[in-house]
DNA sequence: CATGAATGAGAATTCATTCAT
DNA sequence: AATGAATGAATTCTCATTCAT
């Protein structure tokens, strides 16, 4: 691993270990085994890490939607894709939420869209085939779409992990509600 | 204005300005025009303000929502919420997502549903009402409807004035689908 | 003595000993007795407290000048003028060279005149004096002169103690050809 | 340009741009366009790079000096020394501030001399030939006047270019003045 | 209660210098 | 000879916090 990635992999530990705020770069070069003035090659300053960070989490969620979305039909599809974001956002909750509020405190937060934009495009390209397949209607438009279906499901998910510590019964009713809204939406 | 409320916004318009990270205890009082000291009587430290914007935060909030929600139907009343929280979300998005980093830096994630629960209740008592006027389904699970409800608003209008800086005529396209599916839903 | 007063006197003990260059702001400090963020309270920056030494010293200079320049004659009075300037550059001339090398530094140089300015008047004032009694020329340009007056006796002086180590028999030879040459010019 | 070269030119430059405190290493071989480690095979340290410019600076100002001072009269010599030492003030005034203030920091004051020394030597040369010729009085000491030849016109000239912007009119008030006072005192 | 100058621990940042390539 | 990434000691600078007034 070269030290850029040493330092990101280490700033995602610090950050959610002490949350923003309490982390020092300090830290952050300590566990990344490197000398303290290698990490100002690499950044500008702790913040400046994020828009990495969410990189990172980015191509991971990709990884794993892409690895594990499938389906006959659309309901299959789409079922799977409801389960995919669960998981996820049981996985990354923090993560999610330390990129975030990073973003929040560097003015970036017209970056959230950029960042997760690969996101919205793998899901727009799901309803592209399913449209062409005439498996919706013939009026969705598939951009605006694709941001509704993410931000309801996500919406949802983070309740359910972020805040709720919620019985995976209670999910699993949520994933149902959710399902049927989606199908009758498109 | 007392010395209190003096801080309390002094801080809100610092963090808006600077984000929480930059900001300064010293630049919060030069602001509110009190002592260094006098910050120290009424708070620990920049961070434990945070709770107390998110008081004043919530006031605000029910306020506008107890104010401007009615309707002799239910649509109507699902109609005028959905309006209102349109309007807040545009109005305090800025101070929203300050008070959700701020939260998320000091490990009180969990407190983010504590102040949101007297919104929650706010839309809870309204679908008592119309269930028990024999509006909604028997098998509604006011508690849980008014988190979804909430939630599915309020993240369709961050999408739309957080990142998208949206026309007002997509917004009410976004508005009329929202209400079909809540409607629908209940 | 004020904390500013105490900065300035230990800045000039330690930008004297070790050179503008190996000075540091915790050195100043230290010397200084007070705290490190003190200094800060006060000055910029190490080179922000160099105008601070430069009116020091003028300040000194000028006491000792408007002490001990005095004669019947314009002539013992150039002579005592001369003898001053000699002292004093011995006196001062390390502090001297450090604030000329400061300002340099900081692109204040053009600040050196406005610095000097008070002894400028200082000379001009005793040529305005002399010229109203007719011990000068008629059409002598007493601004003008003061400063080729001054320039010329410190240039001579700065080449005797700053680079030669002269001896006083030396010096005195300097001085009384200065002499010379000023009451002719004059 | 070998390496050196290009390591002297691009200190001048950068030391002339920033001042001696603010000025790196790393700009410095960055401007040089050599690598960072090149430059600690010709130099140890910033400062140590001084005089070699101070060499740099001679050599051009002794070129200007002996390519254009002539006259068939000592009058006529002098008066070109003047106008000669005039513009290479004018010319190098920075540089040499420079130079000066690089050498005060370095506790090698003493070396202000040495370096100047050819310069020195060169209106010494003058002087002596003169002397021989019959043209001065015969008990000139020539070493010493040359320096104070030499110090009295420049340090009229810096007054006039270094502080004080003045007009070409002026200049030449003062430059007939100085020769004055040099032809009677030779 | 209120003040604000002073504190000093600790974080950010720089930069001369090295050394494996 | 030349390179330039990496180093880490040294410094600057910040800022929450205190306390005498």
């Amino acid at each position: 691993m070269n030290k850029e990635e040493r330092i990101i992999e280490s700033a995602i530990d610090v950050f959610l270990e002490k949350g923003i705020e309490k982390s020092t770069v300090s830290e952050i070069v300590k566990k990344a085994e490197i000398a303290q003035g290698t990490f100002y090659l690499y950044f500008d300053s702790k913040l400046s890490v994020m828009p990495k960070i969410a990189e990172v989490m980015v191509v991971k969620m990709l990884n794993e939607l892409s690895k594990n979305v499938s389906g006959e039909t659309i309901e299959e599809e789409i079922k799977s894709v409801i389960d995919i974001i669960f998981t996820l956002t049981k996985e990354y909750k923090s993560l999610t939420t330390l990129i975030y509020a990073g973003l929040t405190q560097t003015q970036y937060v017209g970056d959230w869209e950029k960042i997760y934009a690969p996101l919205y495009h793998f899901i727009e390209n799901l309803l592209i085939v399913r449209k062409e397949n005439g498996e919706t209607r013939e009026t969705l438009n598939t951009t605006f779409t694709s941001k509704i279906l993410f931000g309801s499901i996500e919406s949802v998910a983070e309740q359910m992990y972020l805040y709720d510590d919620s019985s995976e019964e209670k999910a699993n009713e949520y994933k149902e509600e959710l399902l049927k809204f989606i199908l009758h939406g498109i």
